[in-house]
DNA sequence: CATCGGCTACGAAATTCTTCGTAAATTATT
DNA sequence: AATAATTTACGAAGAATTTCGTAGCCGATG
C-alpha cells in the first residue's frame, strides 16, 4: 500500500442520480490507457492519446477532471497530479457489457456471445481457449459453486 | 417481396463521412423495438417506448427522422409512415460489439468473451449451448476454408 | 365542403460531451 | 530572486443528441 494522499471530491458536482455512470467515448479511451499504464499524469495520458486524436492537453485534463467529478477516476494531490481509474477494469467492463446486452441484445448474454463468436478476428487458438473456459464454468455451475 | 414504395432520402443531410454510423442510445432503443416488432409506425414505436421513457411523440418522430437521415432506418411513403431498420440486426450488433471490443477490451474479442462468461445471468443450459457452438466453429476453422 | 383528429415537418430550446484559450499556480532554471 | 517552463483551474464556445411546441398536411366524419 502506498501512502499517497488521494484528493477526495470535496467540490462541486452533486453526485449523479444514476447509480452506475457509464463512461463516454472519450472517457473510455482514457480509462483504457489508465488500465494499461496504471496511474499516470495528464501528460502521460495525453501523449498516448495523441496517437489517435489531435487535441490539446487542456482537453485531456478537462476530461480527466470531469471524470473525477463523476467518480470514474481519482487523483493524487501531488504535483504533477497522478490519475488512476476509480473502479476495477473488470467492474467497468461488466457494466458496459451488461449495458450493451440490455440495449442491443434483447437482454440475452447468450445472444451477444453467439455474435461475438462469429467475429473473424477470433483465432482458432482463442476458440480453443474459450472452449476450455466454458468447460470449467460448466463443471462449476453443475457441482456447487 | 412486398410492393411498398420506400421513401428514399431525397433530402437534406450529406451522407456522413464515417462508413459505419453507430446509433446513439435513444436510437438503439428504437432499433431494438424495430427488430422485435418489425416495421412499425411512429405511434407503435412510441407506445412501447413509453414504458421506459416519458417523452412526447414528436420526440420519437424526430429521432426516427434523424435516423432515416443517417441511414439507420427507412420508411414508407404511406400515410401512417412505416419505419423499419435499414441494416440487418446482425450487422448493427457486430458493429457495436466490435466498437466495444476496440474501446474497452483492448481489441481482444477473447477478453470480451471471458468477461461475458462471468455474467451470472448465463444459465447452465446456455453455457452448454455455447459449448456446442464453439465445437462447431472449431471444426469449421480447422477443416473448411 | 367544413371541421376534427391524427400524422408529419420544422425550428429551436435544453442537455450533454468535447474542445480550447487564457490566466493563475507551482516548479525548475538561470 | 527573477525568469522560464509546466501544470492546473476556469469559463465558455462548438458539436452532437434529445426534447418539445407549433404549424401545416391529410384523411375521415358529419
Amino acid at each position: 500500500m502506498n501512502n499517497v494522499a488521494w484528493a477526495h471530491n470535496e467540490w462541486m458536482f452533486p453526485m449523479p442520480a444514476r447509480t452506475s455512470v457509464h463512461p463516454t467515448d472519450a472517457e473510455l479511451e482514457i480509462l483504457s490507457i489508465l488500465w494499461r499504464r496504471g496511474p499516470s499524469t495528464v501528460r502521460e495520458v495525453h501523449e498516448i492519446l495523441q496517437a489517435d486524436r489531435d487535441t490539446g492537453m487542456t482537453t485531456t485534463l478537462k476530461i480527466l477532471q470531469v471524470m473525477t467529478g463523476k467518480g470514474l477516476t481519482k487523483r493524487t494531490d501531488s504535483r504533477p497530479q497522478v490519475y488512476s481509474a476509480a473502479k476495477a477494469e473488470e467492474k467497468t467492463q461488466s457494466g458496459l457489457l451488461r449495458e450493451l446486452v440490455r440495449s442491443a441484445f434483447d437482454g440475452s448474454v447468450r445472444k451477444l456471445m453467439v455474435r461475438a463468436m462469429e467475429e473473424e478476428s477470433l483465432s482458432g487458438g482463442e476458440l480453443k481457449e474459450i472452449q476450455k473456459l466454458i468447460d470449467t464454468l460448466c463443471k462449476e455451475k453443475r457441482g456447487g459453486k
